[in-house]
DNA sequence: CGCTTTATTGACCCGAATCAAGTAGAGTGG
DNA sequence: CCACTCTACTTGATTCGGGTCAATAAAGCG
């Protein structure tokens, strides 16, 4: 079994074989969910972070009259709620956009690394500010894009993201959202959301059918997305 | 000279004489900046991170178009690119909302700090952390609440934090912020904003009057803007 | 094959952008 | 001290994006 956190790390920073052997320690208890499965339950005080091996995850936010935003979408590699170690109660929950395989590593563990394996934390260090980089992209893309641009965002930054891990290749991944979801993560409803992902599909730029998104013109996709790499911090430099 | 990194702290967990120390180190070489000053630039990429001790300040990112994008704000107390230090080029600008005084820490003083002082470098992941929280929030509020609700979601929001550095007391404080800077912060017209600024005066949950904003009725304001203090982690206990 | 979920389309209306103008202060110089 | 100017704020008119409601098509799935 791989470590898709490893390759996460690898792509931004040298690993040794003793930090190596310590994250693989950390994906020894797995736990496969189901779709729909809260992993993080809001407002809870988690004794564990939840790093996730397979499939995709949503972390939602709900709203009193029911509505509900997605303010991230996590994929293998990602340590969904690293913070909580730091935080004290949720502010939000994670939930299982698939099927998912989960390792919840004690925060006893990670804290115990924070204080033996500097090098390592500060990594973990980056795997927070990474996280916090694609939400203050997040808010500048919901701000100021138009619906199809903030798309055609999504889809570049979910391609660069889950190459790292593997799975995308050959300009086509797969994204287990309905158009509920999307709609959700833009904070724009159904109806419109449809509306403007047949609009971006007739730029020609992709293909969007069900999970599977195909860029066809990666160029013509960024330049309508004014997508700008940097953030993702897709660079492999001492940290 | 107080130093309102400390306050923001001592907020969320206990000190140690020597951390304290350590914090009030951080801040001797202090610099006032004018207005307008961009005390972070997008792309660059920083050999320190900048801690806030007094001003405002906007993070703020610009389009092709020439829009702009604010996705924070930053007080008194911010480290407002404590990320420089694992991250490689800066993905967006800080500026200056008022003039400031800054503390430009060096990256190597952090670096050694993350390797000797492993409970202050966990704070300052609290710092990351809360930041990021602020972000997650932000993306929230942009995705699913009115304009009135996102001014009184602001209002609440600056309310706590500015009050943890003793800047705000009595239900009062004060926004170096224009009304093209608030459309900013929202991604809409500033037309547009100046309505939904009346509307929401005309609540009278708050008065907003130039810089100065004065909350009449907390909780109709809390409950307009579904205000939930939980991301902002004012809880003192052990990290 | 029926049933449920997801995607798509149309009609209608409201929220929000844009354009354009006017007002109010604050500062400046004669 | 007053005219002038600049900046910020406010208002009105118009246009258009995007929400809501409602219905229909398609696609999974048991």
């Amino acid at each position: 079994m791989d470590n898709p956190l490893i390759s996460f790390l690898l792509k931004r920073d040298h690993l040794s074989p003793r930090e190596l052997g310590i994250l693989n320690a950390l994906v020894q208890r797995q736990e496969t969910v189901p779709v729909g499965t809260e992993i993080v339950a809001q407002g809870s005080q988690p004794d564990h972070s939840c790093l996730l091996l397979q499939g995709f995850a949503f972390r939602e936010h709900f709203f009193r009259k029911g509505a509900r935003m997605i303010s991230a979408v996590h994929v293998p590699g990602d340590f969904v709620d690293l913070h909580s170690l730091l935080l004290g109660h949720m502010d939000h929950s994670v939930t299982a956009a698939s099927s998912c395989l989960i390792s919840r590593v004690p925060h006893g563990e990670l804290r115990r690394l924070s204080h033996d394996e500097p090098h390592l934390w500060r990594l973990f260090g980056v795997v927070m500010a990474t996280d916090a980089a694609i939400s203050r992209k997040a808010v500048t893309v919901l701000g100021r894009l138009s619906p199809q641009a903030r798309l055609a965002h999504l889809a570049c930054e979910l391609y660069l993201r889950l190459e790292v891990v593997g799975l995308a290749s050959d300009h086509k991944f797969s994204l287990p959202a309905i158009q509920v979801d999307l709609a959700d993560m833009f904070g724009m409803s159904t109806v419109h959301l449809n509306r403007s992902l047949q609009t971006l599909r007739a730029t020609g730029a992709l293909e969007w059918q069900g999970q599977e998104v195909t860029i066809l013109h990666w160029d013509r996709l960024a330049e309508l997305a004014e997508f700008d790499t940097t953030y993702l911090n897709l660079e492999d430099k001492p940290r």
